[in-house]
RNA sequence: GGUCCCGUAGCUCAGCUGGAUAGAGCAACAGAUUUCUAAUCUGUCGGCCACAGGUUCGAAUCCUGUCGGGAUCACCA
């Protein structure tokens, strides 16, 4: 069921009876008739004006008679405007399309494409709580997810923790010196909260201490190596690599914190994970690969030892892979993990969630692993997405002008709870119905606004101004959502109306124009959620849910559906059709990972 | 300096595999409600699609250059 490649098909057969399909064919041009004209599809002639050599009126107006003889799915008025054909297919077709929805609930979704994905997203360090980039970050990731699932692939979502080095360990240094034995239990603070503080109080004191070198006649240079609070977070990520009890144990302790901490906010976003590594298992990965580019001479060695991957016949520069002392760096690790996992898993595309200050990085990342002699290397995507600036600019946490993840979700459900309120919308509801219902529509909105917006590029928010409820929003689809759940409860209350195909309409009703509308919309789901997998894009989704609920609004407004004065046969194809836009509105914001109310 | 990305209404964003008169939302203004839920609907206002060339029947869309903004080019991750 696809009515553009219904009348794309109708096309072709006309243009070989009319024009002979000897040589090479022009790619065919078949779009949705702009809103202005009277039209379902339009056929753009001016491709086709060699082939029949005819004007462009002369072309459409041909192929639009022989369209109305022999096509039995097209109607017989057609119009022509300059080169445009534009011509519609009968409600008999679009009855047949509801149909066909009607006993397809997972109409859009595809089965079993045999492909095997890995989306990894999310990646935190684990010295400070997550803030508003790494929600975008892990909006898409897992919105990517399912767009990648509902394209029928078998998709792994990973998260790759960073949980160790120099970061951390200043953490741990800072806690030891100041904490007095604080725990998430004694202080009532979230355990990454609590890292994080303590990652706050190191820089200070660090900074204190650069300040007071520096009095003394440093360079700020040196002062910032020779502090002495730093060469101590040194020498604990020392002993933590010699595996030394105390630090270790420390060490674990304080991620379990960080753990806890990072569960709680997964779990109110709404992400999870199938597969969570830790760098501190990873980290080491990859030398062997090094050594082995080294002997095939696809790497070089320099007299300092260090090994380096030379990019520059690529327009790149050289790449170091392996220090002097033999110890790795990021793109180590990062090569050796891809070749890991590519073998645990066969994996046909590895997707990276990571912000764009890393295309460089994945670049690298890519066409080394392709000299390496990795062919899959061409299934590895950088999913890269632009920072989430604030009204002053970028985000930064020395400034305390990071949007904390955990604050920003309590405000939305706050808010929304706080508008639901003053509407008197949440009237007679349980206290249990009304704090689900503000969590929906609170996390609803954010996720809408993030994700709605292309990920490559850089998006506002701004604080003061806080998340719309009204217009291209998330909630604005979720109440559209809700009225229709309404009206299938009143069915039922009603005595119910059982419709299962178009074989229980009544005889010889037809959709309407404006059905028809609903009805090509609901049809395209099914390319919308291709493109938004082969784009990795929800936005695709997000742009598309919105003018389905947009169109409903309007037809909502005005045709009654259940009042008394609808007749029977009305009333059961209208809310079969509206029970259908709300099948397909559900199933494209689960695409999005939002979740819909029944009621709001 | 090299490479990559972005520049569309006052603001936030669509549209970019070339198609008809460039679309939404917010904001502003004017309307619709004895409600199948007004978190809705209708209308008005708002544009040298950064700029200049090129390609062609046709360019916001493709190519080149310029300007403006961002990222990156670490023995950090």
């Amino acid at each position: 069921m696809n009515a553009e490649n219904t009348v794309k098909e109708c096309a072709w057969q006309a243009i070989g009876a009319l024009y002979g399909a000897a040589g090479e064919l022009p790619e065919l041009q078949v779009a949705k008739t702009r809103k202005e004209f009277e039209g379902d599809y339009t056929l753009v002639t001016f491709p086709l004006l060699k082939l029949s050599r005819k004007s462009p009126e002369a072309t459409a107006n041909e192929i639009g008679l022989w369209l109305k003889e022999n096509c039995g799915h097209i109607v017989a008025d057609f119009n022509v405007i300059k080169g445009f054909l534009n011509v519609s297919l009968t409600p008999e077709y679009w009855l047949g399309c509801l149909g066909t929805l009607m006993q397809s609930p997972n109409y859009g979704f595809v089965c079993e494409s045999g492909r095997s994905m890995m989306v990894e997203y999310s990646s935190p360090n684990t010295n400070k709580p997550l803030h508003l980039g790494h929600i975008r970050n892990n909006l898409l990731g897992y919105s990517v997810s399912k767009i990648l699932e509902a394209n029928g692939h078998n998709v792994l979502k990973a998260n790759l923790v960073n949980d160790r080095g120099i970061h951390i360990c200043k953490s741990m240094l800072a806690w030891l010196k100041f904490g007095n034995g604080e725990t998430p239990q004694s202080s009532g603070l979230k355990g990454d909260h609590l890292v994080g503080k303590y990652y706050v109080a190191f820089d200070k004191a660090y900074k204190a201490e650069i300040k007071e070198l520096m009095a003394g006649g440093m360079s700020e240079e040196d002062a910032k190596r020779e502090a002495p609070i730093m060469r101590e977070a040194q020498e604990m990520l020392r002993k933590w690599e010699a595996k030394d009890p105390e630090v270790y144990g420390l060490w674990e302790k304080m991620n379990g914190w960080v753990y806890a901490g990072f569960d709680e906010t997964y779990k109110a976003m709404g992400v999870s994970f199938d597969k969570v590594y830790y760098e501190s298992n990873t980290y080491l990965l990859g030398k062997e690969l090094v050594q082995r580019g080294l002997e095939q001479g696809v790497l070089f060695r320099k007299e300092d030892g260090s090994v380096w991957a030379d990019l520059t016949g690529d327009g790149l520069d050289q790449k170091l892979l392996l220090r002097g002392d033999g110890t790795s760096v990021y793109m180590t690790q990062d090569l050796g993990t891809a070749v890991q996992r590519h073998g645990e898993y066969n994996l046909d595309e590895m997707i990276y969630v990571v912000g764009n200050e890393q295309n460089y990085h994945f670049q690298v990342l890519k066409l080394i692993l392709k000299k390496l002699g990795y062919g899959w290397a061409d299934g590895i995507y950088h999913l890269s997405y632009g920072m989430v600036e604030l009204p002053e600019g970028k985000m930064k946490s020395r400034e305390g002008t990071v949007v904390d993840a955990d604050d920003l979700i309590a405000e939305m459900i706050s808010t929304a709870r706080a508008v639901a309120e003053e509407a008197g919308k949440l009237d007679g509801l349980s206290e249990q119905e009304i704090a689900e219902i503000s969590r929906m529509v609170g996390l609803g909105a954010l996720k809408y606004f993030i994700l709605k917006v292309d990920p490559k590029k850089t998006m506002l928010f701004d604080p003061k101004e806080s998340i719309d409820f009204n217009g291209n929003t998330g909630p604005f689809i979720q109440y559209t959502y809700a009225r229709i759940k309404s009206l299938e409860r009143r069915a039922a209350e009603q005595g119910g109306i059982a419709v299962t195909s178009v074989a229980d309409f009544e005889q010889g009703r037809l959709p309407e124009p404006k059905e028809i509308e609903l009805i090509k919309h609901l049809t395209e789901f099914a390319g919308v959620v291709r493109q938004a997998g082969a784009e990795f894009s929800p936005a695709v989704v997000a742009a598309y849910a919105y003018d389905l609920a947009k169109e409903f609004n309007q037809y909502y407004h005005d045709y009654p559906i259940l009042k008394p004065e609808v007749a029977e046969g009305d009333r059961v194809f209208r809310l079969s059709l509206a029970t259908q836009v709300a099948g397909t509105l559900n199933r494209a914001m689960g695409l999005l990972g939002i979740e819909m109310p029944q009621r709001m």
